[in-house]
DNA sequence: CGCCCTCTTGATCTCAATCAAGCCGGGTGG
DNA sequence: CCACCCGGCTTGATTGAGATCAAGAGGGCG
């Protein structure tokens, strides 16, 4: 299932996607590369939702980001991807073989630099979720995730549709799909969000929300969930 | 799947660290860069242990590492760091200024690709973390951290000393002192550990240890702590 | 020797996990 | 078109792991 991606010809380098990149289209719940698959590939995602995940040996599973339009898949390095990557809606990417991207490199420090830049992004991504899963209470983990999510949609508006299952955002805040349920339903109790659907949230009151994902308003989440 | 000691052996270039190289000592608990300073220089570890943190809004601090003599700091990218880097004992590092490094990268491709492999393995080892502190039980984020921290330091026996303070390793996990102080008393219990000293860990298990730090033997964690 | 700081251990409380029904919406087939 | 079914979501009751509160114990240093 994974793609084969056969040798490109060399391009002159300095812009980006590079021609030699392959266009491909994923449907929602499709891999673009499993865990332990070789890392043939750097993937950009064109449009679409991407969520990364690994999965330990009791099966439990870890979300280890969520990623849209513009960002860059398999560049951690390893000849392995060390991560699975599975896309939550109809996703378009371009892949790039990971051999030509290292010729490229040679003659275009450019690229080095973007590559760079997008892999200290995710480090820093990756290290905002840690300091999230690592310190917050549950209505906090989930009040981060609906922000960033919103910040991240890009519609600018404050209606997101989620694309994550209840237990999907489980697995990415360490919680389970019940908490992450209970927790949503506090905020919507706090007036702080509106739910006219289960995966659709509108954010109403931005501040106070993003005060409980960083953890001040340790008051909010104490007290009976009545209205 | 905590530990896999060595993922990525990252090989300096022969001309590396670049002659510019400014050599630099800390002593213990002192401050390589703050949080928000801004990041002129990346940083080469030649020995000695740093702790990298991030501290929020409401003063809860998130351990987001430790690292060991050939790690790099800084690599993050941005204008400012976004966390702080302390000196857990004395530690000595090569400091090069980011504009050298920028220029280096123009003719030097080996660099980049040596700062991209870091920053991969960063990533990596930052994903790892998340992983655990997201879905181990107390007792096997503490298993997993013992692990890490004797496959890392290096000496290759079994007895570590303990770079950090329960505090700072309950700040790494996610968890309270206590907890940690707790689950160390229980491993020791159940002879997975010796602590000859409140610092010094003896690990004496090692399979068990690490099926407890992979979330297989779920059943140590429970049961009574009497010996 | 005595102070101070960190670590250990104990008792209790609380938040989130677990176990267990219902509920809602969307899709299917009669 | 409606009845049924199925999967994901919500909500309730109870349990339990870890946090919190509170005392000591050990060890290093002035």
């Amino acid at each position: 299932m994974a793609l084969n991606v056969e040798r490109f010809p060399v391009q002159p380098p300095s812009h980006w996607p590079p021609m030699g990149a392959q266009p491909l289209t994923f449907a929602a719940s499709e891999h673009i590369f499993h865990e332990g698959d070789d890392a043939n590939c750097l993937y950009e995602i064109k449009d679409g939702v991407v969520i990364l995940y690994s999965t330990a040996l009791d099966g439990v599973r870890q979300l280890l980001g969520v990623r849209f339009a513009g960002d860059l898949l398999g560049i951690s390095g390893g000849k392995q991807h060390h991560c699975g990557a599975l896309a939550a809606r109809t996703t378009r990417v371009n892949s790039i073989s990971r051999a030509q991207v290292d010729r490229m490199i040679d003659n275009d420090p450019q690229l080095a630099r973007r590559l760079l830049k997008a892999c200290g992004s995710e480090l820093l991504r990756t290290r905002e979720q840690l300091t999230i899963v690592g310190s917050r209470s549950a209505l906090g983990r989930v009040a981060a995730l609906l922000l960033d999510l919103a910040g991240r949609d890009g519609n600018g508006s404050a209606s997101v549709t989620l694309p994550l299952s209840r237990s999907e955002m489980g697995d990415y805040l360490g919680l389970t799909l019940e908490t992450v349920s209970r927790s949503m339903s506090r905020l919507k109790a706090l007036n702080l969000i509106a739910l006219p659907r289960s995966d659709t949230v509108v954010i109403l009151n931005h501040s106070r929300l993003s005060d409980l994902a960083s953890g001040i308003d340790a008051g909010a989440a104490r007290g009976r969930m009545v209205a």
